[in-house]
DNA sequence: GTTCTAGAAC
DNA sequence: GTTCTAGAAC
């Protein structure tokens, strides 16, 4: 239903590849260049960044050359980063006007603090625009000031808006994965309160310093200061007639000087905050006392060191009792409600049917980070969307008990444009539930401890989040005095450096940066020595149409064809015309290479008819060394032929054996190689190069992919192992073609030695 | 060509 | 939870 709209779009889409054309819009500093390097550094598709600042020989030109050096571009087929400020409408108009169907036309606002703009122009030295020093504040201020957002009516197939550094990350990881061929859906993205001049993320600060003079409704205020629980959802309408529950608390919570605090409030209500359910209480069914214990220990613990942050305990229902254990423990132990309390909602809500605003919630997760299995996790990843689960993918894999990985949310993610979450927290508990992995068998000691771990990990990673939020605003607006507290530990040096990050693998790139060098320097050096040494860089087909590089990896057979001298370990025969091998990875008892030693026949496609005397060595070198195995073993069957595409360079004839018993055959492509028509019968390659001058290629792709068949009795198998089951047993003959011209080729009496 | 690994399929 | 495939790395 959804594929009948889809695929007709999807299809029309990939054929043509569209180009884009990408304007970028934001301040001097906003991080326009430095965008367009990093997609640029890592993308496969074509890009070209045009930049006003550099495009006159690396000085600053005009909108016009901008323009025309765009349109070349694309007229190329490249995608273009159009890089300049472009804040007013105006001067984003012409840029628009080269999409059309052929161009995708997107937008990248880069709206980020203007602070940080103006501290990061200041502070280069280098920039191609020459904007440095004091004059750049009052430069971009005055841009700043013009600045009009760009809306889709403009003609944008898609904008994205990014207020934050976590926010541009995510877009360059967009545009980065872009293939040549691949298109981005359509419409706004990132953007969180259209038309708002002032960013949430800094209001979310401005509040505390507003307060006096600002007039502004506070519609998300819910908290009563004297209230301990807080219920979400539209009918319980927020009200002292909520609290009623909480009346243990309030006597205590009287005495302490709520008056006049109301400011204190709204100052809060923005604060960051974490909504955190309670962790292994429901599905790894721990017990609920203990679990209260520990929750409120920890938020003990914990809630003054997050400045004005607060956390909040959530829990789908008011029966709930790990949300009433809690909040009567909290209270004995005199915990300030205004940064701990409960509340009742649905914690993927908070903000759209709750009214409270949670920037991080925290997720009771399963060990290996995936979507699914019901209960808190379902609801969080369901709402999150696939941005959450790419996201948390590129933090971590696994978790273990007791841990905790901090997923800064892409703003993508519904949680963000919705909740306004800007992180999830994942979390993994001690499991007290038999039915679940990493049981503990009531061990309870074990259990408290790791509970322990788990709410340290999660207040951690959340502590770390506000610290990092906090130096951003500091960074950028300094002078506007923060009164928030200064936490105690400042060794941690980030969320992402919180210590389950330890998942995270190394790149295998940088591992093998320094080999790949060496291997290449000692290429170059056998390619000089080389007649044709250009033949290793791009090859031209017989037909000429078709250029092929070979990796590295593809040269061995070369190598040992054109220098068989030096490998005399693995080379069986040597003559002028070709050396025998045993193919490195045999895919059957007896699989050997016949490699032809004529420089630039790198496969059957470059064979034409001069080559047909060399193709009658090369069988009947293949023959000889197939009638030797079959003295020694007159069970076996031989096929001689080509791979119609090889991977390997250099001309090469397969002499292999028809049992394909061996540990190597591995996959699909292995077992199809040889057992469709992209494996091409030496007897037919010389009747077809003697008669035509060349041979027929079957170099389809999808021959690769074909059903895996029996090579005797065609019957079909579901996969490799069940097919090499089949094989080890099958002794139907095998079929008439290939039974035809000698294409098998068998021990001479073969039937008569049978017993 | 192989190895590695994520994730689909069972 | 395990087996198997497929894609990307070299």
């Amino acid at each position: 239903m959804d594929m009948d709209v889809d695929e007709p779009t999807k299809g029309q889409e990939e054929k043509q590849g569209k180009p884009i054309i990408v304007v970028l819009m934001g301040a001097p500093g906003s991080g326009k260049s430095t965008f367009c390097e990093q997609v640029m550094g890592s993308s496969v598709r074509p890009w070209v960044r045009v930049c006003q600042d550099t495009i006159k020989n690396g000085k600053a030109g005009t909108k016009a050359q901008c323009i025309e050096s765009a349109r070349s571009a694309l007229r190329e087929g490249k995608s273009v980063f159009i890089d300049r400020c472009n804040l007013e409408k105006e001067q984003r108009d012409e840029f628009v006007k080269l999409g059309g169907p052929q161009v995708d036309v997107h937008a990248v606002v880069l709206d980020l603090p203007a602070k940080l703009c103006i501290s990061r122009s200041v502070k280069r030295t280098g920039h191609e625009g020459n904007l440095q020093g004091g004059k750049a504040a009052a430069v971009v201020n005055r841009m700043l000031q013009k600045k009009e957002l760009p809306n889709l009516s403009e003609g944008f197939g898609r904008i994205t808006f990014c207020q934050n550094e976590s926010d541009v990350e995510s877009a360059i990881r967009t545009y980065s994965g872009l293939g040549p061929l691949d298109t981005l859906p359509h419409g706004t993205f990132g953007q969180k309160s259209p038309g708002a001049k002032v960013q949430l993320g800094i209001m979310k600060f401005l509040k505390k310093t507003d307060v006096p003079t600002n007039t502004e409704s506070t519609s998300n205020k819910v908290q009563d200061s004297n209230a301990s629980q807080i219920t979400g959802g539209k009918d319980t309408v927020k009200g002292t007639g909520l609290f009623t529950e909480s009346g243990s608390m309030e006597s205590k919570k009287g005495e302490q000087p709520v008056v006049g605090s109301a400011g204190t409030d709204v100052s809060l209500d923005n604060a960051p905050t974490l909504a955190f359910p309670s962790i292994s209480t429901a599905d790894f069914q721990f017990d609920l006392e203990k679990a209260s214990d520990i929750i409120v220990e920890k938020v003990a613990e914990f809630v003054n060191k997050l400045g004005n942050a607060r956390l909040v305990l959530v829990d789908l229902t008011h029966k709930s009792k790990i949300l009433s254990l809690v909040r009567a423990k909290a209270s004995q132990k005199n915990i300030d409600s205004k940064r701990f309390f409960t509340f009742v909602g649905d914690i993927t809500k908070l903000h759209s049917e709750g009214g409270l605003c949670c920037n991080v919630i925290a997720n009771a997760a399963n060990w290996r980070l995936k979507p699914g299995g019901g209960g808190v996790n379902a609801a969080i990843f369901n709402a999150g969307g696939p941005a959450l689960e790419v996201a948390t993918k590129e933090q971590a894999k696994s978790l273990y008990p007791g841990n905790a990985v901090v997923v800064p949310l892409p703003s993508t993610s519904p949680l963000f444009c919705r909740e306004g979450v800007t992180h999830v927290i994942h979390v993994l508990g001690p499991n007290m539930n038999p039915q679940r992995p990493n049981y503990l068998d009531n061990d309870y000691s074990k259990g408290c401890k790791i509970l322990h771990d788990t709410y340290t990990s999660l207040f951690e990673g959340f502590a770390s989040i506000v610290r990092t939020q906090k130096k951003v605003f500091k960074g950028s607006f300094g002078n506007l005095r923060l009164k928030l507290p200064e936490s105690k530990d400042h060794s941690e040096s980030g969320p992402t450096n919180h210590s389950t990050n330890t998942y995270q693998k190394i790149k295998r790139e940088d591992l093998h940066e320094s080999e790949r060098n060496k291997r290449s320097k000692g290429d170059q050096a056998e390619a000089e020595n080389d007649s044709d040494s250009n033949a290793s860089k791009s090859n031209l087909h017989s037909d000429g149409s078709k250029n092929k590089s070979w990796g590295t990896w593809a040269q061995a057979v070369y190598n040992i064809a054109m220098h068989p001298e030096k490998q005399r370990d693995v080379v069986l025969e040597i003559s002028d015309d070709v050396v025998v091998l045993n193919d490195l990875y045999p895919k059957a008892q007896k699989h050997l290479l016949v490699v032809a030693r004529h420089p630039g026949l790198d496969r059957l496609a470059d064979v034409c008819k001069e080559h047909i005397q060399l193709l009658r060595t090369m069988h009947a070198v293949g023959l000889k060394w197939a009638e030797k195995f079959l003295h020694d073993d007159s069970t076996l069957v031989f096929r001689l032929g080509y791979h119609s595409e090889p991977s390997m360079r250099q001309l090469h004839l397969h002499v292999i054996s028809q049992d394909f018993n061996s540990a190597h055959l591995k996959n699909k492509k292995h077992w199809n190689s040889f057992n469709t028509a992209f494996f091409r019968d030496s007897v037919d390659v010389l009747e077809e190069v003697s008669s035509d001058g060349k041979a027929i290629l079957n170099d389809d792709e999808s021959l690769m992919s074909m059903e895996l068949r029996c090579n005797r009795c065609r019957s079909a198998h579901p996969t490799i192992p069940k097919l090499k089951l089949h094989i080890g047993r099958c002794r139907a003959s095998f079929p008439s073609t290939l039974l035809e011209n000698g294409r098998l080729v068998t021990a001479p009496s073969n039937s008569s030695n049978d017993p």
